[in-house]
DNA sequence: AAATTCTCCTGAAGGC
DNA sequence: TGCCTTCAGGAGAATT
């Protein structure tokens, strides 16, 4: 499932192909994505030279003069680089073409979904009240002891809040809970500044390592070139209910907490 | 207002 | 073999 590791590869492998390059065609074979596809896509992108691609939390901006296309990718959508001439796969919904290579989007589920944003999309409705990225200046043990405080969650309800921090999703958060040994039903008004700012270090270490070596594949994830990315032998917890401890050996206990697979290891977390 | 639940969707997996 | 149910989850919307 995309989350911040997944589409940060996927940010990096596309950009070096498409940077630069015009837009010279777009298809859309279904534009019933979580919103529509914008029905005047093709009348705003085409002839325009995509600047830059960026990322902010789990969406994707691509830039172009007259706007932004804002692009999330669900729990099952990936984007390719293939040819332009490539025979369409039954879920490859969108294709932005540039002239001999096209930007490919499959999304088995159809979670995901297509903006077209002019002005600053950082106002957008669906970036204005996002929290700080987990891998900048802005997510710090003081932040995150503040927002744990304000409300009496969860603590992986807490990770989980966009507006706390972005980009964590169900598996990264398993993961840091249990390297920070915070247990996932911790009250987020008990964690103490230490455990804040273990979660923090742990927050980022998991999503830094995923990112190195091009994120999770679990099912649909692929890179810009197909290939999946190596950190699910990398999990410690998430999908491992049952199996022994990496550390202590005790048995991990799988639990679903807010209606998502949950997995702690009940020695090593409290 | 904050917290919780619901909702969209398809494919895989398990039960009988 | 095949049909049915259950599960996976990002995150906005709806509800409590």
């Amino acid at each position: 499932m995309p989350e911040l590791p997944e589409v940060e590869t996927t940010r990096r492998g596309i950009a070096p192909h498409l940077v630069g390059r015009s837009v010279t065609g777009v298809v859309v074979r279904d534009h019933r994505l979580r919103w529509p596809v914008p029905p005047g896509l093709a009348r705003h992108l085409v002839g325009q030279p995509l600047q830059a691609v960026e990322r902010r939390a789990k969406y994707l901006l691509l830039r172009f003069p007259a706007g932004t296309v804002l692009l999330h990718l669900g729990m099952s959508g990936s984007l390719r680089i293939v040819r332009a001439a490539t025979p369409a796969d039954a879920h490859d919904h969108v294709d932005l073409v540039f002239g001999a290579q096209a930007l490919r989007l499959r999304d088995p589920r159809r979670f995901g979904s297509i903006h077209w944003v002019t002005g600053d999309p950082a106002r957008h409705p669906l970036l204005a009240r996002l929290g700080p990225e987990p891998l900048g200046d802005g997510f710090d043990a003081v932040c995150l002891r503040a927002a744990a405080h304000r409300r009496r969650v969860a603590a992986k309800t807490l990770l989980m809040d966009s507006q706390v921090v972005v980009g964590v999703g169900n598996i990264y958060a398993n993961e840091a809970l249990f390297r920070a040994g915070i247990r996932p039903t911790r009250r987020s008004d008990r964690l103490t500044r230490a455990d804040c700012a273990r979660l923090v270090e742990a927050v980022r270490a998991v999503l830094t390592a995923a990112i190195a070596v091009g994120g999770t594949t679990l099912r649909d994830f692929v890179r810009e070139d197909g290939s999946p990315g190596y950190f699910v032998s990398d999990l410690r917890v998430y999908g491992r209910g049952g199996e022994t401890c990496a550390v202590c050996g005790a048995v991990l206990k799988a639990t679903r907490l807010g209606q998502r697979a949950t997995v702690y290891c009940p020695r090593c977390q409290r």
